[in-house]
RNA sequence: GUCCCAAUAGCUCAGUAGGAUAGAGCGGCUGCCUCCUAAGCAGCAGGCCGGAGGUUCGAAUCCUCUUUGGGACGCCA
């Protein structure tokens, strides 16, 4: 779990402060506080390998202008036995220095030993993170959105994981509530649709056919129609079928209950044949998850109650008009808000108060990670205000907000509606755009920017898409080696590689060395999409690579065999980026 | 009205906690296969980094103001 990268970049500062010491101890600089510099990876690689611009911010200090400065560091400065063969001074003051031949051959070997596991760090150092995400309502099919964010969640896990935590993926149900109660409403009425006479009607009409069945009860249900929907009910064709499937299962068994257990009645019915769906096409969307949290649980063991008595215990709630508010002005909010409602049920946020306690106080997570729409900000300090009244650190809840995204089909946006029924499912995305092109591009773009999602380019594929190109790099390397061993060419156990010296080469092996930071910055940042973007300009680098120079007929066996693992290499790399995104890496194309 | 997020090439977006001449893909134009996969590579064109001030050696990046989009502000979840 070696990062040469970072490991350069600690030994250079260190050789700046011992330089610097050393002007100090013979008085030619002054003994002042050395101010921060930083050490850093220039874009243009004729700066070197890495740039300080100690020259430039002690400049002030030492009352010296910068490449004075700059001159009197590199002349104490000593390279011997470092990774580091040499130091320049440009522009304005920058030192900049360059890695030495041995370094760029470490880069390959440490990959040739560390294989699956090259790009680990132990950044997190075990900590143990939940990362919540999808968390769909489970009254439903899962839509667009909860496309992104199990991309972009699932991915997310897999970075920490890489990145030295301990990543457990969880899925937060909603199994109780006002949403529920919306649901039961929906099922019974459609049930008693079902019952009707034109219901009957239907039934007959289409008793070979459900689907046909609940499409045409969709189409004529609305204003004015045989079907008549008050506001506040689920449209989608889907609670036509739990009612359609459920009366067919027990003809009329329901229709002279009580509306309460009739209701009762279809919601056992029903929430779990959705829950168990939601199960099957998250996983084939390849995310399983370690913890499916029900909220029925938190009111089972009545910790709504406990969450609002120790709320008002601690006089951070009161009580008025009838209703429990939090007092969420002493948190520097505008306004307090309402944890029970008059009628003495609890609000949302109850529950999830509980939920977050559970994770960080009873289950003593170190971290807990959400990946919410962007539509929850507000929802976010509230929150956070009442772990802290309850005594929990609330810094150690991180939320991930993502925007959200537009679909464009035929270059036009497509509406997504809830209420028509007819918002596109992920069910229905992925069978119409391949896994790996919904997670990869899900994952193109921080979840922080709403982007475009043009259904017709995912579709395609072609060079277009980023994900077939960076597949294309994988494969291509694959058909190499496979045509090196028909023509009887060995693959060597070891090379010299201080061989490899084309720019393109050293551009390729500078990449690769930088999977472990990227790593640990998009941990640091909960952005898989760094990933995605150190995927395809590793690919665009070994294309280029590729162009460039050429394993087969390389000027030397030498060269070759460097090259030959070189290309293993970076087939390992790639292969191991791609298992963090979760997508296939295939051997031909 | 208050708050959050965005604004960078014709389009979609990067820009690595303030760095050197602002980058990529797509689209447009031009080259490169008797040679390991042309699903590739090389090149050209395309920019007042929304606007105005400020902070400093140095700003797309930080601060203030402003304009334009998107979204939040419920005894809904």
């Amino acid at each position: 779990m070696s990062n040469l990268i970072k490991s350069a970049s600690l030994q250079l500062r260190e050789l700046i402060i011992d330089a610097l010491g050393k002007l100090v101890a013979e008085g030619s600089a002054p003994a002042e506080l050395i101010p921060d510099f930083t050490v850093e990876i220039p874009a243009d690689k004729s700066h070197g390998d890495f740039a300080a611009n100690t020259a430039m911010v002690c400049a002030r200090t030492f009352k010296m202008p910068p490449r004075k400065i700059a001159e009197l560091i590199c002349s104490k400065i000593d390279l011997n036995g470092s990774v580091f063969e040499r130091a320049e001074i440009a522009g304005p003051g920058f030192m900049n220095f360059f890695l030495s031949k041995k370094w760029f051959a470490d880069v390959i070997e440490n990959v040739m030993s560390e294989n699956e596991k090259y790009g680990r760090t132990d950044y997190g150092k075990g900590r143990r993170v939940l990362v919540e995400f999808v968390s769909a309502n489970p009254t439903g099919p899962m839509h667009i959105g909860n496309a992104r964010g199990g991309a972009i969640g699932d991915c997310l896990a897999s970075v920490l994981d890489w990145a030295g935590y301990h990543a457990e993926r969880e899925f937060y149900v909603n199994d109780a509530g006002n949403q529920i109660e919306k649901f039961g409403k929906s099922l019974s009425l459609r049930y008693m649709q079902l019952c009707s006479v034109k219901g009957q009607q239907l039934i007959y009409e289409y008793r070979y056919d459900t689907e046909k069945l609940c499409t045409e009860i969709y189409a004529l249900s609305g204003e004015g129609q045989d079907f008549e929907m008050p506001e506040d009910v689920y449209l989608g064709t889907d609670i036509i079928e739990h009612a359609a499937n459920y009366y067919k299962e027990n003809i009329f068994a329901l229709e002279n209950l009580s509306e309460e257990e009739r209701r009762k009645a279809l919601v056992d019915y029903a929430l779990p044949i959705n829950i168990a769906g939601l199960e099957r096409d998250l996983k084939k969307y390849r995310i399983v998850y370690d913890n499916w949290f029900k909220e029925s649980t938190v009111h089972e063991k009545n910790q709504t109650k406990e969450v609002v008595d120790k709320l008002l215990e601690s006089g951070n709630a009161y009580e008025q008009d009838g209703a429990i508010w939090f007092k969420a002005t002493d948190y520097g909010m505008d306004k307090d808000f309402v944890l029970r409602r008059t009628n003495g049920l609890y609000t949302y946020i109850v529950p999830d108060i509980a939920y977050h306690y559970d994770k960080l106080v009873t289950r003593n997570f170190d971290k807990a990670v959400n990946v919410l729409g962007a539509d929850h900000h507000g929802y976010v300090p509230r929150l956070k205000a009442a772990l802290t009244a309850l005594g929990v650190d609330a810094s150690k809840l991180d939320v991930v907000l993502m925007q959200m995204v537009r679909l464009v089909r035929n270059g036009e946006t497509v509406k997504l509606s809830k209420r028509s029924g007819k918002a596109i499912t992920l069910v229905t995305l992925l069978d119409e755009i391949p896994i790996d092109a919904a997670r990869f591009y899900f994952n193109l773009r921080e979840a922080n920017s709403q982007f475009e999602f043009d259904l017709d380019l995912a579709v395609e594929k072609s060079s277009q898409n980023p994900v077939f190109y960076v597949q294309y790099a994988h494969a291509r390397i694959c058909s190499l080696l496979a045509n090196l061993e028909s023509e009887g060419i060995e693959i060597p156990e070891n090379a010299d590689f201080t061989l490899l010296n084309n720019p393109r080469e050293i551009e390729l092996i500078r990449h690769i060395a930088s999977l472990p930071n990227e790593i640990e910055l998009a941990a640091k940042q909960y952005d898989p999409a760094k990933l995605t973007k150190y995927a395809v300009d590793l690919a665009a680098l070994f294309h280029r690579f590729y162009d460039g120079c050429s394993v087969k007929n390389a000027e030397s066996s030498q060269v070759m065999n460097a090259r030959i693992l070189l290309c293993i290499a970076v087939r390992q790399v790639l292969k191991n980026v791609l298992a963090i995104l979760k997508i296939e890496q295939p051997e031909k194309m």
